[in-house]
DNA sequence: AGCGCCTCAATTGCATGCAGTTTGGCGCCC
DNA sequence: GGGCGCCAAACTGCATGCAATTGAGGCGCT
């Protein structure tokens, strides 16, 4: 099986791209919280783009799920429903179960090491609910779709992992994560021993386990109060890589 | 289950989702051949906007991996690989069964109405291999897609179906469907008398039948002479809805 | 005081213009 | 005759400017 090229999947120029990233990054981590407004022109001032660049880049990011555009008005960090991360959660099973039954037993030495590191690096960033974890988890996921050298398979992966992620901000309480790195230490485990139903399970459980930590009630009233969330990041962002936002609203 | 409300994905405005239609219908039906240049002016003139649209539109369809965005180079009909296409069907049968999965039982009177109709209009656009016939082969499956209420899902399948689409103007023979629109059929019925496990395996061999169809070899020559595939479209393209290439050259 | 209208700042929708890059064609040299 | 290099045209990358829409605050009316 030759190694195929890593073929990038769109992201067209460098600078639209580099915006998507920065924000995807700042949405997973919760710097930017669903509902977050985005308006064009911080964006491009923040990044020292035009509008143009912003939007585009805006633009790509609604098509990946992770914010929405509504017609004349400002572009939010998107909002979704209850029922729609249930169905994330839903596709993402079937589609990692795809991911593993093509990567066991077929990890090289290389590969088998970069997840041992990953791990690792998800054991010392501790700290369970802190965003830099729940960041690491997920890329855990990405770098398996990854091996899989099937660039449609990670751009899905990544999609719905990322959008899984957003959920954990909206319905999560401030759960633990570690058990999911035991988890992981176990999927690699039985990757490299090669069977096949066995890692499909495994991720098979270890994604509902995820999911039904995180989607406790069928629908809270949103969590806790937008204002209150929002306020620590309002002023500041994260100064280097977050678009502060213009205001301190309730968002919708 | 209270019916969901029925979210367009991202499509920002107005025109650049129409002309993201356009050009997608247009390559579905293979009036745009992978490899077909579209250059943005062309694009703009042809639907009456600005090349700004007509970059945010190709933008759109490149996330969707329709068309290959190079940097400073126009922008082209995406040319799938043939391990892409494979991926693509694997990721196709694995969402396509959850959608069955979902789906079993559970139609309404008029659900099922809709599925009739619209396997009487495949029947009725007889063909096999005519591009409108393809064209309604593949919307059965998104129509089916928009059933499970399921946006994302939705999303993800039409993607996913379009790409194989498009695959299959790369490599299949003048195949002929009509066996498919009886597993199309089959399908419905196994849906009504809500045996999912029967209506998932039927909807994975159907899948898989397509696919083995369509892609024959391992790695044809890029099945025939491109630049005899394209002629008969290049001067005159279809009229009405698809863009005019500016020359024919040999893509690449 | 409460309610509604109206105006204005904020923001998006879109086109155009300019600069930089690629293309491919012509001419020159070997 | 064939290959190499230069040049103009074509095209993209991006910013800016203008018109249109929104929504929020202020004003007047009841």
């Amino acid at each position: 099986m030759a190694p195929r090229a890593a073929s990038k999947t769109a992201e067209s120029s460098d600078k639209v791209s580099v915006i998507c990233r920065a924000l995807r990054r700042a949405i997973i981590e919760q710097a930017l919280e669903p509902g977050a407004k985005l308006p064009e022109d911080s964006l491009g001032e923040r990044f020292g783009v035009s509008r143009t660049i912003a939007r585009h880049a805006l633009g790509q990011l609604a098509a990946e799920g992770l914010v929405e555009l509504r017609r004349n008005r400002i572009a939010v960090v998107a909002t979704p429903s209850w029922q729609e991360a249930r169905d994330a959660f839903d596709i993402r099973i079937e589609l990692e179960r795809l991911v593993v039954r093509q990567l066991a037993g077929k990890l090289t030495k290389a590969q088998i090491a970069t997840l041992n590191a990953h791990v690792d690096a998800e054991d010392g960033a501790r700290g369970g609910s802190d965003p830099v974890s729940i960041r690491l988890a997920t890329e855990f996921h990405i770098l398996l779709a990854h091996m899989t050298n099937s660039p449609i398979l990670v751009r899905y992966v990544s999609e719905v992992a990322y959008r899984c992620c957003l959920t954990l901000s909206l319905y999560s309480r401030p759960h633990s994560s570690e058990c999911a790195i035991n988890e992981h230490r176990a999927i690699i485990a039985a990757l490299v021993k090669g069977d096949e139903g066995k890692v499909m399970s495994l991720m098979h459980s270890h994604l509902d386990s995820v999911a039904s930590r995180a989607l406790v009630a069928p629908a809270p009233q949103r969590g806790r109060d937008l204002l209150d969330i929002l306020a620590p990041y309002a002023e500041e962002g994260d100064g280097d890589r977050v678009v502060k936002l213009p205001k301190v609203v309730r968002a919708r």
